[in-house]
DNA sequence: CAGATGACCGCAG
DNA sequence: TCTGCGGCCATCT
């Protein structure tokens, strides 16, 4: 039984509103070179800790006019994305030490707690 | 309207 | 450590 839906909350989220994009490129737009964070980190910051997926939409269909460092934002566990060939370059530029293979990064060192 | 999809996540085995 | 599976939720077919 998963109690959590009956409490009088909406069972809408949230959606891809242009406010909810907006949230999404403000956080990203702070992450710092050097540090990363992941997509599950960004929905828990917005309080819509179910949305990860939701977050992972929102920067895949950013506009690259914007010139956000989506590149900075990985998988909870670390690794990049599959199929994201840019992404393991544009880190290395800055500074972030890839592990050997198809490992990610080290989110101990790397992953970004809010503070710069 | 039912099923599939996705730049995800956490937990077994 | 790695893989698979189920859950997740807004959209798309």
């Amino acid at each position: 039984m998963d109690l959590s839906r009956h409490r009088g909350v909406p069972q809408k989220v949230t959606s891809l509103t242009p406010d909810f994009r907006r949230q999404v490129y403000e956080i990203v737009a702070q992450i710092p070179a050097g540090r990363v964070s992941t997509y599950g980190q960004i929905a828990l910051w917005l309080g819509v800790p179910q949305c990860a997926r939701l977050v992972g939409r929102v920067l895949r269909e950013t506009p690259a006019s914007l010139k956000l460092p989506c590149h900075r934002v990985v998988h909870a566990s670390g690794r990049l994305v599959a199929g994201w060939e840019e992404q393991r370059a544009l880190l290395r530029t800055e500074g972030i030490d890839l592990k050997p293979d198809d490992k990610g990064v080290d989110l101990r060192k790397h992953l970004w707690r809010g503070e710069e």
